[in-house]
DNA sequence: GTGGTCTAGACCACA
DNA sequence: GTGGTCTAGACCACA
């Protein structure tokens, strides 16, 4: 399911919102679908459940899950996006880092415009 | 100069890594260029000189800079791009979460591309 | 009947117990009206029998409800009014909290007011 | 400084939030203040680092406070208030339950008013 | 010193 | 069983 690296300098819970949100984009996990319970997850991924827990709240608050109690947590069926001002600048920032750390590595834009098209690819 | 946002979450050595790595992208520090002493740009942006001492220690270690004894410290004069292999995937990495994000703020690939050539245009 | 929002972080059982006493309110029902036994509203509403039981003794503790053995149960007849001081404190404490919470939305008293009165109309 | 109740049923977290939203909001704390480090603060309502951790964090996620890297956390001075149709939504509920819990205790829209106006003079 | 992350483990309300 | 809350305690990056 979610491919989790103890070894990443990213938080174990900033890997699993990720990897959720890339399977829902994938369309591997689609709207409705239900996800593992916290319990679960955490036994399969072995990390602790309150790891798991806060990964489930962030994804949450971002609308890309829902609880339904009793019933358990699924992937959210009416995702609107969210066209927040603050996140568009973060956004940016973190295109320009990426052009200037490419350049840096001798890359131009063309070659990451490329490597954007191999990740939408993959992305499907 | 260089500007510090002591609320942004990106640690304020970063903010000064990317900071120089982009005046030097933008021309607006040539190879050979004098750089402020660790304690004069401390000084400036009033932060802890171990902060910018760390920073200084990463430019030189990216060989983005270089210090020579008792002249200070300089734009380094012949940077050659270093394609690492480990960087490239972190790059990729990088570039896939801004997809992933653009893509929750309802931004497709031409948005992001959009968004890349501005980044272009403003680094020059 | 009564609505209820499996997504809502409000527990079922609450969202019951309030659902019940605004439709008394309303006058959509009336003392000594029936009401559906828990097994019905269970399957009614697809909501767990022990989650109905407890929001039908939640309502019967306030002596919103009363159980007619044999009979059913029904809408209390001679509801009076219980001036408890520790719900009125807690009372309190709720409006404070919407006050506080109206203000960081940029809402004055006038606002809460105003909402107040929209509340009143629709319950009639 | 804050008060909290640990017999309360209201979350000790949440209690910090709404503690610190009433005293800025009274002008106990204004905008630029200092506030105690998790670690103080902890000690000081003797809770453990993490549950005041949490109750910062939804602060400053709420915009109510930030942080400045080494050099503390701070009430927000740029506070703009959010209008999410979301949280609207919410709050009226919240004034439509408090409008049910006030009639089942006998007290009608005047006597909701009365206490509302008691609570801004409180605010001040 | 300061906050962020994580684990281990407990208790509780809810369904 | 399920998620939410909390404690105790550890480690780490940052300043």
């Amino acid at each position: 399911m979610i491919q989790i690296d103890g070894r990443s300098s990213k938080p174990i819970y900033e890997q699993i919102v990720e990897g959720f949100k890339e399977m829902i984009i994938k369309g591997i996990l689609k709207p409705g679908d239900k996800i593992p319970s916290v319990r679960e997850l955490s036994s399969i991924i072995m990390a602790n459940p309150n790891t798991v827990s806060k990964a489930y709240q962030e994804l949450e608050r971002q609308k890309a899950i829902e609880t339904i109690r009793g019933r358990g947590t699924f992937v959210a069926v009416n995702y609107k996006p969210r066209v927040d001002d603050e996140k568009l600048e973060s956004l940016k920032g973190q295109i320009k880092k990426i052009a200037i750390e490419a350049h840096y590595m001798g890359m131009g834009k063309q070659d990451v415009v490329k490597m954007l098209d191999d990740i939408y690819k993959e992305l499907g």
